[in-house]
DNA sequence: CTCGCGGCTTGATACAAGTCAAGTTGTTGA
DNA sequence: TCAACAACTTGACTTGTATCAAGCCGCGAG
């Protein structure tokens, strides 16, 4: 498999090889992190950028009643924390979901890198900006839609992030989201996410079986849902 | 009144009156906004960074149903995207909730400036990772809060950041958000709101009369809605 | 001065999602 | 092979918030 990294950079701008090859130079050696494990802690001070390369991981908080809020989720190429080191302390927690690989960049290369190559500084930006459109379309999400427009919102993102990276085969996701995941990513109980999925599967509009996600129609659940896949600002979309 | 945007920048970084100047002579005249009108529409391509130097505005979405998702609010020295035109369409519009002045700054002489001080560069970088911190906590609270709490902790946050900012006299903080505001915030009903705001007043922790929000007792109310500052990221704080 | 309208307030009722409880399934590891 | 455990499933009941409805207050326009 390529660079997750970089495959995702493409889908916004054109990447020459030697760009390519000087980005995936201040990559570390990948290292490979077990399921359900920290990534980074809240209140940690965080020495270097991390980039997910293979598996999915989430931000969290836990609340003083030891209830758990997602409010986002990492794919392969995403990054956690790009600017880091200009705050001191991390707010939140991060942690994968599935066994990992994930790489370093300590900041100062790709700082200088970064002035070198406009195009690239450009790139970053933008994954930056898509990534605060998502969390807005989560807020809008939670503030005002029910909760089976949640998930099928929830499933609709996650499914267009994964295909814009080249996830999906066979219009199948694998997406190992347990129940509990997703309710804690969506405000609701495992119990009441169990109903909706059971309900969308009935509707034949999508199922998640075995973790693995299948939307039968999609054009119905965009409708239901309100998605509209525009603020992820994909610029070079992939082939269906 | 000082440039608000200068004041808020002196929240996290010393500004010596030399680079305060540089940066200043970048603002356009400013302007006079009259209330509920977009500064930005969704679907708009935006041509520079508006900066609010007074009022108040918020960031929002229409749904197909026809309701109002408030994302963020903007109070004075809060910047309208920051990295404008780095994505072609705005995903979201932004509309002012009082009467506000407002100026622009052109996005190559903006970035002339941050490329020659990298230290005003990191104080930008940190008013946007505060932005994404404030979005989180929303998520949360959407998530995993209930009304009362969801309403006070907002209170502490615009509470905090107004003194931030020096809006906040005599412990009391002039606040034109409607209770349909506040709603649209929270994902809550107007009506709903009011009964809330009655409970809290009824139990002496806070109060808006007129247009105007008191908050009598705030380390109740921060124990109640597990509020804590440190995701505000602020560096220098102010005496209280 | 008063009319009209937007926002606030309060009550009665409805419903979406939460809670509690019990049982099933599937996987891991001894 | 079976024990243990985590996730999933389903049912019965509760509750927080929405909805609907009516009246009130205060301010700006004519």
């Amino acid at each position: 498999m390529p660079n997750a990294l970089l495959e995702k950079l493409r889908g916004f701008t054109a990447m020459p090889p030697e760009l390519a090859g000087k980005l995936t130079a201040l990559l570390s050696k990948p290292r490979d992190i077990p399921a359900r494990q920290d990534l980074m802690t809240e209140g940690d001070a965080p020495a270097a950028m991390v980039v997910m390369l293979e598996g999915w991981a989430c931000r969290y908080n836990i609340l003083p009643e030891g209830t758990r809020q997602i409010s986002a989720f990492l794919m392969p190429g995403d990054c956690c924390d790009l600017h880091v080191s200009v705050l001191t302390e991390m707010d939140h927690s991060i942690a994968t979901l599935t066994p990992a690989k994930v790489a370093h960049i300590q900041r100062d290369e790709l700082n200088d890198l970064l002035d070198a190559e406009p195009a690239l500084m450009r790139a970053f930006w933008w994954m930056q900006l898509v990534n605060e459109s998502v969390m807005r379309a989560w807020i809008v999400s939670m503030g005002r839609r029910d909760s089976l427009q949640r998930v099928g919102h929830l499933m609709l993102e996650l499914y267009a992030r994964a295909t814009a990276i080249g996830l999906v085969r066979d219009d199948r996701l694998v997406m190992p989201l347990t129940q509990i995941v997703i309710g804690d990513a969506l405000g609701l109980t495992p119990v009441h996410v169990n109903r909706v999925l059971r309900r969308l599967r009935e509707e034949g509009v999508m199922e998640i079986q075995g973790g693995t996600l299948t939307i039968a129609d999609s054009a119905k659940l965009a409708r239901v849902t309100g998605f509209d896949d525009s603020y992820l600002h994909r610029r070079l979309k992939r082939a269906a």
